[in-house]
RNA sequence: CGCGGGGUGGAGAAGUGGCAUCUCGCGAGGCCCAUAACCUCGAGAUCCCGGGUUCGAAUCCCGGCCCCGCAACCA
């Protein structure tokens, strides 16, 4: 928990051949809320996201919307994606784009690298490929031998490709792997990786002739190939913190602590990109952690049901904080859930506006009528610590990915509060023994001080304006991480700033 | 036998060897500081089915049934 210590966390980098939805921003806010743990803890951090722009999918996208030139709806699309996470106020310390210059030069030293090492051979591609599909098909994928799509029987296209070796690591990552138990989390997922490995996974091709691929990174040496999008892609993450282009930096952060995937790409990032590293000879990444899919209102989310969520909506109507904190609460990370508006209005309602915002708003308005807004410290406060070991169940949820069990135990601590207030009836201690309030309601507004301070993460607006009303804003700023955990320290003669609900009721 | 996820009170979920938990909803009561918010109590579950292992299974094993992803935009 010092400045010496790092946390470089990355998210995958997105194709921009659409607007983000509510699923890109699923995985940019659980690692925000890490990247923002770890700023807690006063750690070093480096948050990483961007674009994967070496992509046909994208230059299919920029003809259909008209673009001649590819690289200006690039240009274009990269702006939408960094201006809607700047306006969700994503804490990402950089933004990589694929299309870069340095990103170039560090796909050329890592393509040299594993060159060196041997594990680059040029070999043929065999494969069916569907005209109609421009793309290329398994055995698996035909019906009677024809493209399920169009209908039609697939070319068979043999095409002169660079190949990686990947085949030559089995046994390393899986040695890895077993000696490892937090590189793949969750557990299902590395079973699954290490079946794949296993019994699968074989040489991959790594280029594209660059007649049938109108973008991406000429191989080295090579112009008739270019290298393909996922070989080219995994390599952001050391692009993003340096590779290539800036050597102390790289140093400094690499190897990567977290990388947070979908789990539908586990196989890249667990198994050819580690290969890709052993090959390169760069150490591995600490984990991988895979996060499920979710429907909408038990469908699954796609443009053709129209079901897609923009989240600029959810946010106009109830603000960032809610929605994180749905996204987080209501689905287990790590597996698969539901997204419903219907429940998000329902948890608006409930979980914040009723338990914590009315908690708020009962306590100050408390304070004011009681105290006239005036924090006093009665005869016994700093005596009892009313908190037992939630900062440390906190931290421990937090770092296991387990971001429902870190906010169940903010809620248990706001359900305490409420329970509190019932039992000890300020209202009639205040007429029968008014010395004893100070002391009711200094716990009640210390809680509600540790409370926003574990919301930081999670709910970084929410928290700002429970500090600000609760008039402490400046004074906790000063403080570090252990200081803020110490029970009694909300400063005596405060003076509480009641303000408006945080969570006020929507008309539907 | 392509790969994977799942089936837990009315709804949504957690739990993954030891008294079945939470939220919402429902019923009754309490309170009046508060955003018709808060607190208490209660009803409601053959934990998909059938076998097995075990002192003990929602949890482990075997066999079924059913739902849902991936292979087509899509974290």
């Amino acid at each position: 928990m010092s400045q010496s210590e790092k946390f470089y966390i990355t998210t995958p980098i997105y194709y921009v051949n659409d607007r983000p939805h509510i699923g890109h921003l699923y995985t940019t806010i659980a690692a925000d809320v890490l990247a923002r743990f770890q700023r807690l803890r006063r750690v070093d951090v480096f948050f990483l996201t961007g674009t994967d722009e070496n992509s046909q999918k994208n230059v299919e996208a920029a003809a259909k919307h008209g673009y001649k030139n590819i690289q200006e709806y690039l240009d274009v699309m990269a702006a939408t994606w960094q201006s809607t996470f700047s306006d969700l106020q994503m804490s990402n310390n950089a933004f990589i784009r694929t299309t870069e210059k340095r990103h170039r030069v560090a796909v050329e030293k890592f393509w040299a690298l594993v060159k060196d090492r041997g594990d680059i051979y040029l070999g043929e591609y065999e494969g069916m490929y569907c005209t109609g599909c421009e793309g290329f098909k398994l055995e698996g994928d035909l019906v009677d031998g024809l493209c399920p799509l169009h209908k039609k029987a697939p070319d068979k296209i043999k095409e002169k490709n660079y190949f990686f070796r990947l085949s030559a690591y089995r046994d390393r990552l899986l040695e890895h792997i077993d000696n490892h138990p937090e590189f793949i989390q969750p557990i299902t997922r590395r079973n699954e990786v290490r079946s794949y490995i296993e019994k699968f996974m074989e040489d991959v091709s790594i280029s594209r002739d660059v007649s049938s691929l109108r973008c991406g990174i000429p191989v080295p040496g090579d112009d008739s190939q270019v290298i393909y999008v996922w070989f080219d892609a995994l390599i952001n993450y050391l692009t993003g913190v340096g590779f290539g282009s800036d050597e102390a930096t790289f140093v400094r952060y690499w190897p990567a602590d977290v990388h947070l995937v979908g789990k539908d790409i586990i196989k890249f990032h667990c198994a050819l990109w580690p290969a890709m590293l052993m090959s390169a000879g760069l150490s591995l990444p600490k984990q991988i952690f895979a996060h499920g899919f979710f429907t909408i209102d038990g469908e699954k989310m796609s443009k053709s049901l129209g079901n897609v969520i923009d989240p600029l909506e959810v946010v106009k109507k109830y603000g960032q904080d809610p929605l994180r904190f749905f996204l987080l609460k209501e689905i287990t990370f790590g597996e698969d859930g539901d997204f419903s508006l219907k429940r998000l209005q329902d948890r608006y309602q409930g979980d914040l506006g009723n338990e914590l915002g009315n908690l708020v708003h009962r306590t100050l308005s408390m304070t004011e009528k009681y105290q006239a807004g005036q924090v006093l410290k009665g005869k016994n406060t700093n005596e009892q610590n009313l908190l037992k070991d939630e900062w440390s169940r906190y931290e421990q949820a937090v770092l296991k990915l387990d971001f429902g069990g870190a906010l169940e135990i903010i809620w248990e601590m706001l359900r305490w509060s409420n329970k509190y207030i019932d039992e000890k009836k300020p209202w009639v201690i205040a007429k029968e023994q008014p010395d004893l309030i100070p002391e009711i309601l200094f716990n009640l507004l210390e809680r509600l001080r540790h409370v926003a301070w574990l919301l930081k993460p999670f709910m970084p607006e929410t928290s700002a304006k429970m500090f600000e009303q609760l008039g402490i804003a400046d004074h906790e700023a000063q403080k570090t991480y252990e200081q803020a955990q110490i029970w009694g320290g909300f400063p005596e003669n405060a003076t509480i700033v009641k303000g408006e609900p945080l969570f006020p009721r929507l008309e539907e």
